[in-house]
DNA sequence: TCTGGGGTCCTAGGACCC
DNA sequence: TCTGGGGTCCTAGGACCC
């Protein structure tokens, strides 16, 4: 049997820790730039906030209904994810981690009631970290997702579900009548890996609940749709199609990339750009011990302001060896910028993508007359340690590409963050102050 | 005026091979 | 008017997820 463990409003609850008077305040998390809304509190959805929503559409809510917004603080939300999660793998023999605020644990075998264990943990989780999760239960991850799904949304929309089922659901666990109620009252668009496109599809082929859903053949739903969709549905039925994966896995691409606080016309801006962000993939590069075959770089306009003129363009730049070293990958990303850049745009993003990666261990060498033409510089390796870990200690960015332009005050691209809160968990000067 | 970032997997179509 | 069949590999783009 799996659960699904997710923390409620993740990014907003971890904000609420640290400031109690957010408590019973409709409260949403900002995307970078302060951009759109990425979390809200349930006083937030209450007032009709979308999640995406952009901000300038609902900044007047500031004003009129109280609202609390805030600027992402991932590096908070990090070290607050790790904490739930060690506490909740104590709980069972396998665990995987599949996103920041959500993890599956695998109970197979274990005998016991794991409804009543799941509040329990619920209950700790909630009293050493101060985050409130919901638990789906299930024997596939599809299952498990939906349980999920059913138990926020009892808790939120009494309604729509039995309050039974709040907080905790186990469909494994339930009689087929109880199933059936819960499913018809369960579009197919809420289903995990179903999403607007697909159900739309169903929609239109008169598919509209998960019970109608469950009405279908998986054969013949192949015909019409992916062997997704038919994965999904054998998932519901009851029969496991995706593994759980307890051993994190190596990244098969690393990307950085960040909308402008402002616009930039300038090729100079860019390059500062896309060395930074370079340098950042090339340090999650190096934290899983891989090689990059291949960088691509991507840069466009803002598609929403219709007035100006569009363009969009990614370039690729393979690498003679495979390297994880800053200066080579800061070359071959500024190399493809300048061969993707036209002058002329407005350009509202940049974004570097490390490709081709390969386990470090394993690295393909050069056919020696290829590289006795020009031999590219040794990589660095004792260097690129010193600099990760100079800039680990003392801080990001404390040792850094010149390119990045790190030292010219003025980077108007970098992005907007005006109402973070401190990084209370992970900074020594942000630590939270208790007064008596 | 202001609209996020980082991933995975699947599919269709083109290039190429025999 | 007629113009093979079967396969692999690669890539771009779409759909989805959080």
């Amino acid at each position: 049997m799996l659960a699904l463990v997710d923390g409620n409003n993740f990014y907003v609850s971890c904000e609420r820790v640290f400031r109690p008077s957010l408590f019973g305040r409709p409260v949403v998390v900002l995307s970078n730039n302060d951009g759109c809304a990425i979390s809200r509190s349930n006083e937030a959805k209450a007032l009709g906030i979308r999640m995406g929503q952009p901000w300038h559409e609902f900044r007047h809510l500031e004003r009129t209904a109280g609202v609390v917004a805030l600027s992402a603080n991932f590096e908070l939300y990090g070290d607050m994810s790790h904490r739930v999660m060690a506490l909740l793998g104590r709980h069972a023999p396998g665990q995987e981690v599949y996103s920041i605020d959500e993890c599956f644990l695998d109970f197979q075998g274990l005998p016991g009631d794991l409804v009543a264990l799941m509040r329990q943990v619920r209950a700790e989780v909630l009293q050493q970290t101060g985050i409130p999760v919901c638990v789906g239960l299930g024997p596939t991850k599809t299952l498990a997702k939906l349980g999920n799904h059913i138990a926020k949304s009892a808790e939120r929309k009494p309604d729509r579900y039995p309050a039974s089922q709040a907080q905790v659901c186990h469909l494994g666990a339930l009689s087929p009548r109880q199933r059936q109620v819960l499913f018809t009252a369960t579009e197919v668009g809420e289903v995990w890996g179903i999403g607007p496109q697909v159900a739309a599809r169903l929609n239109a082929a008169g598919v509209h609940t998960v019970s109608d859903l469950l009405a279908h053949d998986a054969a013949a739903l192949r015909q019409r749709f992916s062997v997704v969709l038919t994965r999904t549905l054998r998932e519901l039925q009851g029969t496991p199609c995706l593994a759980l994966e307890d051993a994190v896995q190596a990244r098969q691409q690393i990307k950085c990339s960040r909308s402008f606080g402002a616009s930039v016309l300038d090729l100079p801006s860019l390059v500062e750009a896309v060395s930074t962000f370079a340098s950042r993939a090339a340090e999650k590069l190096r934290r899983q011990a891989s090689l990059a075959g291949a960088v691509q770089v991507y840069l466009r306009t803002n598609p929403f302001r219709t007035h100006d003129e569009q363009r969009s363009r990614t370039w690729t730049t393979p690498l003679a060896r495979p390297t994880d070293d800053t200066q080579r990958l800061v070359q071959a990303a500024v190399r493809g910028l300048e061969a993707a850049y036209t002058a002329g745009y407005r350009y509202a993003k940049v974004g570097v993508t490390l490709l081709d990666l390969q386990a470090a261990t394993h690295c393909q060498e050069e056919l020696p007359w290829i590289a006795s033409g020009n031999a590219p510089a040794p990589d660095r390796g004792p260097l690129m340690k010193a600099m990760d870990a100079m800039n680990q200690r003392y801080g990001k960015g404390t040792i850094a590409v010149a390119s990045t332009g790190a030292t010219r005050p003025e980077r108007h691209w970098v992005m907007r963050q005006e109402r973070r809160t401190p990084r209370y968990t992970t900074q020594w000067d942000e630590l939270p102050e208790v007064r008596a």
